[in-house]
DNA sequence: GCCGTTTTCGGCCCGACTGTTTTCAGTCG
């Protein structure tokens, strides 16, 4: 069994022990545990192999002999066990709204419940309702948590609602009563999907704020509205929550409703420490606790950190992925900005598959300030995607040294985005590529090989040392196709030796490489570019989600070449051939 | 079940809202 396949079983675990009311603590630390195995920098079979895996964090003695034994064996006495206790079934009633381990468990002791079409029939026929606890309502509630999860999955990719949160972000703020306002959770930590939006505003009129919130235009109907907290559907199917808070009360309101849930509760057990209690309000003397410090002064964000000893935590790194060990130390990475690019790769125009012709890509690129711009449309293995041959992609790099030679104020660089095909062989051969300035190398087709033959099949296209970068790493397409199946820190070790550059894809559908391997990359020594995968001129606009990811990975301007100014970017891309 | 610059035992974050209740459990974030 491999991490991913561990980490889901543990994940599984921690769901059967949930239904059996088991110490919510224990939960934790198998859903830790199989978080802890979602990244792990060396193979899985060497820590069981050499007796090591209690020391990955968040693995300790019980977990540990549970991980060998799926590992060696691929099974597991104890969780057979748990298994044998409830339906396999009952799983999906978890992906409703409003229900949790305890009404599960009832309602299929009760009732038998154990899949939501058994569910919808007990709500149906009053049954539920009976139920000590449970009433006519809860019962209708159940029934619209069934058809809401039938209209959608209750995940939104970050660019796709990133225009609704800031519209409704400027209606808030016209309002007289709103004093400040911001878009906190997942979407302020950059997450590439997320569950709802949480707006936090400071006000000293919270019941007109939430009236105008609960009655937007957008509003399809209301979750829950109280003194200070409101939650409605969108007509989109997004949910929305408000919380209003006084202006003091908003720098610890915004803090806690960014998250994430795990930096969240390492703060607040910091502040114990220090004999604070933290909530989303203020800090406040902890009962039970020798007081150690005073109650600090808080008028921003960056003091509720200061006072605990930290370095300003970017929302973007507050994960609980070693944030806390570097703010403590000074050791936290000066993020990447939009604003330090200065060129992109991996653009495509109308010669394959974009919208936008080569100087309509121009024009945008020199609208946004861009120094250079590569091009690089797909190959001719891409037949969907109507890609270039050689003689389309020659006559390509003529227009683009014409177009060049008009010194508009924009360097274009010629690429491809060349298919790597089956074998791990590339679409072109070596003197077509030498031609190019740069070679972006991507996998569209033969999605389904096994695990080893990808990953041998993207290190055999790394060897070649005309492949510059390698476009989106694991062909994922957020909340519609899984990744393939490729070891990712095989591969980062490849193009850490080879000097091939890993892209971040900026399509919100992509965001592939995951900021979650990124900060193993950097410390090989891998160098990232970020590109838009641009199919028309609003596409360069991803280019921020992109930012999002490599901010997420704790990147820097240093770690990514694109910052680099066009005098020294051609070093970097003609670096493989020398 | 994990963890330790107070601890190898006893902690483990904290509050809002709902529904079914007369004081609270469950769920969510």
């Amino acid at each position: 069994m491999n991490a991913a396949a561990v980490g889901d079983t543990l994940e599984e675990i921690a769901i059967l022990l949930e239904l059996k009311g088991e110490n919510p603590f224990k939960i934790r630390a198998y859903t830790r545990a199989a978080r802890a195995l979602e990244t792990l920098s060396e193979d899985l079979g060497t820590l069981v192999a050499e007796k090591r895996l209690e020391e990955v964090d968040g693995i300790g003695k019980a977990i540990a002999e549970k991980v060998t034994l799926l590992v060696t064996t691929g099974k597991l006495e104890y969780l057979d066990g748990l298994r044998g206790e409830f339906p396999a079934g009952i799983f999906e009633l978890f992906e409703l709204q409003g229900l949790g381990a305890k009404k599960i468990k009832l309602l299929y002791d009760k009732l038998g419940v154990d899949s939501v079409a058994k569910l919808k029939a007990v709500c149906e026929d009053g049954s539920a309702g009976q139920l000590p606890g449970l009433g006519e309502k809860s019962a209708t509630n159940f029934l619209k948590a069934i058809v809401q999860r039938e209209k959608c999955a209750g995940q939104f990719r970050l660019g796709d609602i990133s225009a609704l949160a800031d519209g409704m972000l400027d209606d808030l703020r016209t309002l007289p009563e709103v004093d400040q306002v911001q878009v906190a959770g997942s979407h302020r930590r950059r997450k590439e999907v997320v569950g709802d939006l949480d707006f936090i505003v400071a006000t000293r009129h919270p019941k007109e704020v939430s009236e105008y919130f609960v009655s937007h235009p957008l509003v399809d109907s209301i979750l829950a509205q109280g003194a200070t907290k409101s939650s409605v559907l969108l007509k989109n199917g997004i949910q929305c929550d408000l919380r209003v808070v006084k202006a003091d009360e908003f720098p610890f309101a915004l803090n806690y409703f960014t998250g994430s849930k795990e930096h969240n509760v390492k703060m607040r057990s910091l502040a114990l420490e220090r004999g604070w209690s933290l909530n989303e309000y203020r800090f406040s003397v902890a009962e039970g606790r020798p007081l150690r410090e005073p109650l600090p002064e808080v008028q921003t964000e960056e003091d509720i950190y200061g006072s605990l000893g930290l370095a300003y935590v970017e929302p973007e790194l507050r994960e609980d992925r070693g944030e806390f060990a570097a703010a403590a130390e000074g050791t936290l990475p000066k993020l990447i900005e939009l604003a330090n690019l200065r060129g992109t790769f991996h653009c495509h125009t109308t010669a394959s598959d974009g919208r936008a012709t080569l100087d309509e890509m121009a024009e945008a690129a020199l609208e946004l300030g861009l120094q250079y711009l590569g091009i690089a449309d797909h190959s001719k293995s891409s037949v969907q995607a109507h890609g270039l041959d050689e003689k389309r992609l020659l006559e390509q790099v003529k227009t683009i040294e014409e177009y060049n030679a008009r010194d508009t104020g924009l360097r274009l660089f010629s690429g491809t985005e060349c298919d790597i095909k089956k074998d791990g062989s590339l679409d072109f051969p070596e003197e077509v590529l030498s031609r190019l300035d740069y070679v972006v190398a991507s996998v569209h087709s033969a999605f389904t090989l096994s695990e080893t033959a990808m990953t041998e099949r993207l290190i055999k296209a790394m060897s070649s040392p005309h492949v510059t970068m390698l476009g989106h790493l694991t062909g994922r397409l957020l909340l519609s196709r899984e990744p393939y199946q490729v070891n990712i820190p095989a591969v980062i070790e490849a193009a850490a030796e080879t000097g091939t550059l890993i892209e971040i894809n900026a399509s919100p559908y992509r965001l592939d490489m995951d900021w979650r391997w990124w900060p193993q990359a950097k410390e090989k020594g891998v160098r990232c570019v970020i590109n838009p995968d641009a199919h028309s001129t609003r596409g360069f606009q991803d280019l921020v989600f992109g930012i999002g990811v490599a901010r997420k990975g704790w990147l820097t301007r240093e770690d990514v070449v694109n910052t680099l100014p066009l005098g020294k970017i051609e070093a970097v891309l003609a670096a493989k051939r020398h």
